[in-house]
Parts: C-alpha cells; sequence; structure tokens
DNA sequence: CTTGACTCCGTACCATAGTACGGCCCCTAT
DNA sequence: ATAGGGGCCGTACTATGGTACGGAGTCAAG
C-alpha cells in the first residue's frame, strides 16, 4: 500500500478526519514531518500503513474497553519491553471484560423475558418498570 | 419500607444525591410535592418504594446499554399500553447486545493472546500493536 | 494558471452523564 | 435557642470522545 494522505489513514481506519487529528493531539498517533513543500511551511504529510495499523489497534482496544488514555499507554508500552506490565493491562481488562459480558447476559436475559411475557395481546400487565428486578 | 427523603432514595438506588436530581430534570423520575411545609416554600419531599424500584430500573436499563433518552421512553411507556413498541425497543437491544457480546468475546480472545504470547521471558516479540489484528 | 479538492492548524463547540457549589431553608437534638 | 445535618434550587463545571469551522496553503487536472 502506497503511502497516504490523513483522509487516506482515516479510510483505512474506518474514522474521520477530524478524529484521526483528535488522536495525534492525545499522542496516539504520530504526525509524521511535513515534506519540504514549496511554499512557507511545507507540504502535506504522508501516512504508512504501519500508522494504519496503528489506528486499527487503537479501534479495536476501545472495542475492549480500553479507555483513550489507558490506549496511550500501550501503545508506549510497544515501544519498550515491559511485559509484565503489558500482562497486568491485559489481565486486568480480560477481567473487566468477563464481568461485563456476564452482565450484558443477565439484562439480556431480562430484557428477553420482557418482550415474551409483553406478547402482542394486551392479556396481562407489561411490566416494564419491573423487567430487570429478578436479577 | 418507610417513604424516605432524597438521601434515602439515592442510598436504596446506589447512586448520589446529585444524581436523583439530574434524573428528575431529565423526567426519569418524578418530583413529589413538598408537603405544606411550616416556611415560605414547603417541607422535604418524600419518596416512595416506588420510586426506588423506578430507579433501580434506570440503573438496570443503562447496564442494558440503553441511554437516558431511551430509559425516559420506557419509562413513558410503561404508563401507556403500547406493547409493540415496549417489544420493539427490546428487541432491538436484544439484537445489539447479541453484537456487543460477540464482540468483546472476540477481543477477550486477542486480549488472552497478548497475556499468553507476551510471557514473562523476554523470547520473542511482545506484539501489542498487532493483538487484535487476526480478528 | 485557475479552479477545486484536500491539507494544516488553532480554536471552539457538541453530546452524554454526571458532579460540585453556594445560598437559603427546615428539622431535630442538645 | 442554637448548631449541625440535610434538603431545595439554580447554575456552573467536569470528563470523555469526538466534531465543526475558518482561513491559509498545497497540489493536480483541465
Amino acid at each position: 500500500m502506497a503511502d497516504v494522505t490523513i483522509a487516506g489513514l482515516a479510510r483505512e481506519g474506518g474514522v474521520g478526519v477530524e478524529t484521526v487529528r483528535y488522536y495525534q493531539r492525545r499522542g496516539l498517533l504520530e504526525t509524521p514531518e511535513r515534506p519540504e513543500g514549496s511554499g512557507s511551511n511545507g507540504g502535506i504529510r504522508r501516512y504508512t500503513a504501519d500508522d494504519v495499523r496503528r489506528l486499527r489497534f487503537i479501534r479495536s482496544a476501545q472495542a475492549a474497553g480500553f479507555t483513550l488514555e489507558q490506549i496511550g499507554e500501550l501503545v508506549a508500552l510497544d515501544a519498550t519491553d515491559d511485559r509484565a506490565r503489558a500482562r497486568q493491562l491485559a489481565n486486568e481488562r480480560i477481567a473487566a471484560l468477563d464481568a461485563k459480558i456476564q452482565e450484558l447476559k443477565r439484562v439480556r436475559a431480562s430484557l428477553q423475558r420482557l418482550a415474551r411475557e409483553c406478547g402482542s395481546g394486551s392479556g396481562g400487565p407489561c411490566p416494564i418498570l419491573t423487567a430487570f428486578e429478578a436479577d
């Protein structure tokens, strides 16, 4: 893949240009040097496949529930060799994820009960407010 | 359970007093009348077991991924008899929940792979940035 | 050699879901 | 009767994760 402009990077990562710039401000993505352009300030920055990888990593890590701040730590960690810390972060997140998955399953069951009990006919109650009570 | 003040309601719901007041402003919780107090403005509001139920409902529905705006609709719906709409909301949320649960499981697997590969020894790479790539 | 799309940059604004503050009032115990 | 702990209310501020805007510069095509 040839190097791309910021719009190409954003497209590859499935985000908007402004989001890329936001991640740069947050220190999650590098801001490459502007090439020696013809004008006073230089030309247009180019992004590599590495930048695309990094952007995709950010999106996946977000999906995993990491905050942008934690993602910043992970990105920094990738440069070092602090395996213990990396494992710690991963394991903490796995535990949180397990709890979250269990919770989502519980509320899913409640919603299913609600959808079933709240049938088409108008017989009986449609107990929205108590839907989650038998948790 | 005897009727409680706002602090009691908050405690029962596991939230702060300010959060209760915020939910009132959002229209998710009722604001009971102030009793005819001795002073210029009246006395202190009292909350019932019903209010506690409603507050707990809000928290559970949030856990289910509903926004406060959607929760407002659910609360309003409970008063009406629009079963079709209630079922629709529930089913939409179940679908979203299923997708979310799948996603969390995927990223969990990636994290586990990361934690394993990034073992204690310093042999081999600790590929944080590529941890999610084989999704 | 101009037009038009895109980049760069700073700054401002947004939505969501709270959290805090300050002044005043009420109520109860000492 | 007085002090302290809440309650009441409006308003302001916070954190998180973006999203938008305006003006200037760049670049490629026609």
